[in-house]
DNA sequence: TATTGTTATACTCTATAACTATA
DNA sequence: TATAGTTATAGAGTATAACAATA
């Protein structure tokens, strides 16, 4: 448990955040917004899912997910298959197309931050990573009460074009 | 230097760290905005400063500045000041008023960090400031590229109310 | 001529609420 | 009746460009 300064110094740090994440998003392709990115991000990382999985993963509405997943699946990156055991459900998908938009943004992202963080160890970049992942977690246990079903029926992360 | 899988999920988890901002911004007082609390918590921090300098530090073009500023200013939170020293410039300078505001902010902030990281310990949130102002750092340089005179005159962070 | 700051415009992201279709 | 998704609406943030006043 930490004091009132810490968490103060804390949410101004993560207010900053925001420019690194603004910087990231630039020099985008013109039809792949930073929210598409995010639904072919997630789809690659964690494979095939439902519109409410990928709502959850992307911590947003499940009403602004549908828009960015019609976006994505207009430009043929992602695939809707109908869910055999609901039929209200859709079960996205990946397609070989939206692998290949999705090399092109990783590798941008990649360049930018090799160039950005040329002196940082591997040890820093990955206790970031620790941490920013217990932060979500912190804060996303909240979110998930009384509805942690969906967490065990998630396929753990593989990068399964890599 | 790290390798690319990292890079591609510190890149992940920067975007999820949306989530988290988000709810920090939530249950503000209606007339203030998530980036009215921006404006009013950076000058708490670093003291008077100029537009200019002010947008710098919340790391957003001069132009959003001016709006933030004004909206904030409207409501007796902050004063501007002419600048002596430049006819076309201001000095931003926050108000008991404002100080009032923020504390309340603050509070809120504090609270809900409270709550939701109350399974963290000191050292871990203190790496997790130290990584982000770091991170900052390292995509702040390259934007101040020569016309690094700010930074100098910059008053180092002191929280003045506290 | 260059710079500080303001304003108009346009784009993206987000949540809420109402709605359809299925469970 | 409850849940999965879609769509319409509204609010907030941001950047670009054009502009006024001053350096």
């Amino acid at each position: 448990m930490a004091d009132q300064v810490l968490f103060e110094e804390l949410s101004h740090q993560l207010s900053a955040v925001g420019a690194v994440k603004r910087e990231l998003g630039r020099n985008l392709p013109p039809d792949c917004p930073p929210g598409s990115a995010g639904v072919l991000t997630i789809l690659k990382h964690y494979g095939d899912m439902r519109m409410s999985q990928l709502a959850e993963l992307l911590s947003v509405d499940v009403s602004v997910t549908s828009r960015h997943v019609s976006h994505v699946a207009d430009r043929g990156w992602i695939k809707r298959s109908p869910d055999p055991a609901d039929k209200r459900a859709s079960i996205l998908h990946l397609t070989d197309n939206g692998r290949g938009v999705l090399d092109g943004l990783s590798q941008h992202a990649t360049d930018l931050l090799t160039d950005r963080l040329h002196d940082w160890d591997d040890d820093d970049v990955r206790e970031l990573i620790r941490l920013l992942a217990r932060l979500r977690d912190s804060f996303g246990e909240c979110r998930a009460n009384g509805k942690a079903a969906h967490q065990q029926s998630l396929p753990s992360p593989t990068n399964a074009s890599s």
